[in-house]
DNA sequence: GCGATCAGAT
DNA sequence: CACATCTGATCGC
């Protein structure tokens, strides 16, 4: 969101305070270490990795927010044309995303906003009972005029377990493997949670690479997580090295099992079809009560029966993907639009080809006027907004883009071998292990 | 030369 | 498909 006043992960020019939801690379676009447009507004978790990720950044322009808590912030008002004041107020709220995460509910002249960032809204944890109170109490008596909803998998098709059983899950698998390397795709931030878990049940380290341990310290995890290989069997990599060639790579040396948790449903089965297909079936899916079983792991409790959930698959001779997801799915959007009735709906995520504007299935929820699918454009289908975003491109672009694509080509053609080389080197150091100087315990 | 932005990759 | 990330090319200053 960007308006006169305020930016919600927006870092462009004028407005008077911004405000981070959380620091994954989507969201900080445009933030750099050289920027000093205003006040930053941010949890303090934030606030402790804000250094890391932005070296040199000027600290003093950040203002540390905790969740639960409601501020107060005076502005110009843009509506007036004399230099006015005018009062906002806002609160911070848990957004049980990636470490620091948070949502922020706004109330000013422009009415009551809230803007989610990335969240998930797994209503059974008590964390998240605690957050739905507290939200629930901000908005007594108000009622919201604008939901800025993270729509990543805003589609009835995405449909997945809570992170809790999506965990036993990952741990079933690397428990079944007794003898494997595992290795887990993250990112730079998030599924620290998962990672602790897979530690504390089966009393094993976590190898990450060397910034990543930097950030797991900046958290406060102590003494999980290693650099050292000798160490675990486990290591998480980042998610970008994660790659069936990868895998592949690094089963010439060591059998090796890699696991991608991801809320987005792999179901396209790549390599020649012989998925499913390698040695001896360990792991027995149960698609109908997502519980499964396998031949090691025998302490684990049964699954929740959860019948519209996914169940991992098994992606690849080599890989597993879990739906461990730290965005909220379908049927979590659903209960907390129910839930706020918001008079409207916009999607955060609406650059992506898939997107889907949150009114079309959501519209019908709100509190205002009688909103439907017929009155909302279906999924797929080109918004108005994108419709002139593509006419400003191609009026500027005039004509010659597709000259320039070709000599792209060509270009990347000479470039290939070397862009090959430089990221395998990187995987190495980032732990890919392709190399066995690190790989022989 | 530097930062912002895009395209392409996993 | 693209959750988030990185890289290299290109654009604009």
């Amino acid at each position: 969101m960007e308006s006169g006043m305020i930016s919600v992960d927006r870092w462009g020019n004028g407005s008077q305070a911004y405000f981070l939801t959380h620091l994954h690379a989507d969201h900080t676009h445009g933030l750099s270490p050289s920027w000093r447009r205003g006040p930053l507004f941010c949890s303090r978790v934030s606030a402790i990795l804000f250094p890391s990720k932005f070296p040199g950044f000027d600290l003093s322009l950040l203002r540390v927010v905790d969740v639960g808590n409601w501020y107060s912030l005076s502005l110009l008002s843009p509506s007036s044309a004399s230099a006015s004041a005018t009062h906002l107020h806002f609160m911070p709220l848990d957004a049980h995303h990636c470490p620091g995460a948070v949502m922020y509910l706004f109330r000013g002249e422009f009415g009551c906003q809230l803007h989610t960032g990335d969240f998930r809204w797994e209503e059974r944890s008590d964390r998240a009972l605690i957050g739905r109170e507290m939200l629930l109490n901000a908005l007594k008596d108000v009622k919201l005029d604008f939901l800025y909803l993270d729509n990543t998998y805003c589609n009835p098709s995405y449909s997945f377990p809570s992170r809790e059983v999506a965990a036993r899950q990952v741990v079933n698998i690397i428990a079944s493997y007794p003898k494997h390397d595992i290795v887990i795709a993250i990112d730079s931030l998030g599924k620290e949670n998962l990672l602790v878990y897979i530690s504390r049940v089966l009393k094993i380290k976590i190898w990450v690479w060397p910034e990543r341990l930097q950030t797991m310290h900046l958290l406060g995890f102590r003494d999980i997580f290693t650099t050292k290989t000798s160490l675990t069997r486990v290591r998480a990599i980042p998610r970008y090295s994660f790659s069936i060639e990868t895998l592949e790579a690094l089963n010439i040396r060591r059998p090796t099992i890699g696991i991608m948790p991801s809320g987005l449903p792999w179901l396209v089965k790549k390599d020649g079809g012989n998925t499913n297909t390698f040695g001896s079936s360990r792991l027995v899916c149960n698609h109908d009560e997502s519980s499964w079983h396998s031949d090691a792991a025998t302490s684990s409790k049964p699954s929740c029966p959860n019948k519209d959930s996914n169940t991992f698959e098994r992606y690849h001779q080599y890989i597993y993907t879990v739906p461990y997801s730290d965005h909220s799915c379908f049927a979590e959007l659903q209960d907390f639009v129910k839930l706020l009735k918001p008079v409207n709906i916009k999607g955060i995520v609406t650059k992506a080809p898939c997107c889907i504007n949150p009114m079309y299935y959501f519209g019908h929820l709100c509190g205002t006027k009688q909103a439907s699918k017929v009155l909302h454009q279906k999924p797929g289908t080109i918004r108005i907004d994108r419709i002139e975003a593509a006419r400003i491109k191609s009026s500027t672009g005039s004509g010659d883009s597709r000259v320039k694509r070709k000599k792209s080509v060509k270009k990347l053609e000479h470039a290939t071998v070397h862009v090959g080389r430089v990221s395998i080197l990187r995987r190495v150091r980032r732990g890919a292990k392709i190399l066995d100087t690190d790989c022989i315990d």
